[in-house]
DNA sequence: CGGACAAGCTGA
DNA sequence: CAGCTTGTCCGG
């Protein structure tokens, strides 16, 4: 031992001699560099430095943060004399098999750089050491048998209705052993904790507890990045919510948490289980192996754990003078006992106007620009801000009308016709007094913003249904499963639509949920949609380069769209192998884009 | 990212 | 051609 320690003493002075140093490559912590830096790890931190370990660095002659991600030995390195040393050790950081999975993922999500993904991985703080593990035998009650079984059958879906408990699936996972759940929110992720360290089950909320996390607890739990969090002897992983999108980085790289840990699951030996009330068709198809791994309560039991759902047809309207005031909206309105939130999906003041006698869009004599209302009450063209008389431009008539009313618009209807307060609700609503009304409208932020709601309307469904955007089913699913749960079993859930015959309309109207996901799923095998193929958009400059490079892939379809690439891949794998040969700096891609 | 250095643009 | 902007390269 005392050999040793002189002969590294020796080695400080004269560097490349001794065999024993270790070098360490290193990512810096700095946005914009996707290189890897080889250090020398000094004596004095060799105990300390290792995989994962968080460090600071001089590059190019300032201090930077960094993460370890290889580690070697000297005698590896040819030139190892003009390395420079680490100048400080902060901390430890990922896991050896994290960092891997971080590799995976910045591969899967075509992200060309690892900085992202070591940063969710690694501690928001500085962690010299992790802390004691706190694991018990859980026995904590109430449990879910559904959970335990699809569990003890590798994992799978569970297809839990909106306002049935959670709770119960994760404290049988923690049964089995250590328990990572992944929320789609930070406070769905919070309460939860509180509740299951209040069952005796110990419990790691990270980022924050993340040194309780890695030095082991029953359940580590949190938003999305706990994908990434570690979790020693991870046993079960449960996604809550899968289909929230919320879940997928809304950022490039755009991972999916839903995927992470499906991929991590496979690596560590664990089982997965995707929980919702409406799956999505990727969980469905993929994990749920098209139904066949999908767990869900008998017919009964689910329809009696969500609240009543009932269609409002307004297909008798005139489109034209169609109002969005139903007479069934309006009993509920005036109903003063009632809490009620109606959710339209269009923002801001009535826009675009129309001639009602010959349904011609006012549009700008010079520009073609849209006219809207100025508040003198003549004419304004949005683009170029020229004013004309309140007239059609193309029949004389004065009789324009909104073609789509926004909120603030419907917001004075609306109070007009409940008879009692109502008060807009957007995403960007600060402080909003919950008791200070019992009725609210605003996009789909209010199913978010308000609390205890006996109603939930949606006013114009079909805009919703019909936008153009191939996920739009799954998406209005998700809409009317969370303003299920915000309701309740006891409450109602109102659908104002004139496509009463629509395949999505029909399904919530009699949950029938396995038929709906199913026809999806042909629709979009038939169409080459995702899950049955992976879409990518790549923008920036040099897109010619970038279209004959991943053209000549098999498996690959590309598209010059208006200003970007739109990519169509067989799968995932195809794409990300694809794209590791383009190589260019000023293109960006995003892998699987959320609004398209 | 941020510094270094090179290549282009302007002005009396 | 100094003095400045803009672009590209590189870091261990």
């Amino acid at each position: 031992m005392g050999v040793a320690v002189t002969s590294r003493r020796f080695r400080v002075g004269r560097r490349p001699l001794s065999p024993l140093g270790r070098v360490a490559r290193i990512v810096p912590d700095v946005t914009g560099i996707d290189k890897t830096f080889d250090y020398l790890v000094p004596d004095e931190m060799d105990s300390v430095v290792e995989l994962g370990s968080r460090v600071r660095v001089s590059l190019h002659g300032r201090r930077v943060g960094g993460w370890v991600v290889e580690l070697m030995d000297t005698s590896d390195e040819v030139s190892s004399d003009v390395l420079k040393p680490i100048v400080k050790s902060s901390g430890i950081g990922p896991s050896g098999d994290l960092i891997d999975l971080a590799r995976w993922a910045s591969w899967r999500w075509c992200a060309g750089r690892l900085r992202p993904f070591l940063v969710v991985a690694s501690p928001p703080v500085v962690v010299h050491r992790s802390a004691t593990p706190r694991r018990t035998s859980v026995r904590a009650e109430p449990t879910s048998p559904a959970t335990t079984t699809l569990i003890a059958d590798g994992g799978g879906v569970l297809r839990l209705p909106p306002t049935v408990d959670q709770l119960p699936s994760i404290l049988s996972a923690a049964r089995v052993g250590p328990t990572l759940v992944v929320c789609p929110s930070v406070d769905m992720a919070r309460v939860l904790s509180h509740r299951i360290r209040r069952t005796g089950v110990t419990v790691a909320l990270v980022p924050e507890d993340w040194a309780q996390a890695r030095g082991g607890a029953d359940v580590v739990i949190g938003a999305r990045g706990a994908a990434f969090a570690p979790c020693p002897d991870m046993a079960v992983a449960l996604v809550l919510d899968e289909n929230d999108e919320s879940l997928q980085e809304e950022r490039s790289p755009t991972w999916h948490a839903r995927d992470v840990v499906i991929e991590r699951c496979g690596r560590a030996g664990a089982v997965p289980i995707l929980v919702s009330a409406v799956p999505s068709v990727q969980a469905w198809v993929g994990l749920g192996r098209r139904g066949d791994a999908v767990t869900s309560p008998d017919v009964e039991r689910e329809r009696r754990a969500w609240p009543r759902i009932e269609v409002i047809d307004r297909s008798d309207q005139e489109p034209w003078k169609r109002s969005l005031l139903s007479s069934e909206l309006i009993e509920v309105l005036r109903d003063d006992a009632t809490r009620v939130a109606c959710v339209i999906n269009t923002k801001g003041m009535a826009r675009l106007l129309a001639c009602r006698a010959c349904r011609a869009v006012a549009r700008c004599s010079s520009c073609d620009g849209a006219l809207v209302e100025s508040t003198e009450g003549s004419l304004e063209c949005s683009r170029c801000s020229s004013l004309r008389p309140r007239v059609c431009a193309a029949c004389g008539s004065s009789d324009l009308a909104r073609v789509k009313p926004g909120t603030t618009r419907l917001r004075d209807e609306l109070e007009r016709a409940a008879l009692r307060k109502v008060v807009e609700v957007t995403a960007s609503t600060v402080d909003l007094d919950d008791a200070a009304a019992d009725v609210f409208i605003g996009t789909e932020a209010v199913l978010h913003r308000v609390r205890r709601v006996d109603v939930v309307v949606f006013l114009d469904l079909d805009a919703e249904l019909l936008a153009p955007r191939f996920r739009a089913r799954e998406q209005v699913w998700t809409l009317v499963a969370r303003a299920a749960r915000l309701v309740g079993a006891a409450g109602r859930v109102l659908l104002q639509t004139t496509l009463v015959e629509h395949d999505t309309v029909k399904a919530l109207g009699t949950l029938d949920l396995d038929t709906a996901v199913a026809a999806e799923w042909e629709r979009r095998e038939a169409l080459s949609l995702p899950p049955a193929s992976t879409l990518a958009i790549v923008e920036g400059e040099d897109l010619d380069d970038c279209r004959t490079r991943l053209a000549s892939n098999e498996g690959i379809d590309v598209s010059l769209v208006d200003d970007h690439l739109l990519v169509r891949a067989r799968d995932a794998a195809t794409l990300a192998d694809a794209w590791s040969g383009v190589r260019s700096r000023s293109a960006r891609i995003v892998v699987d884009p959320s609004r398209i």
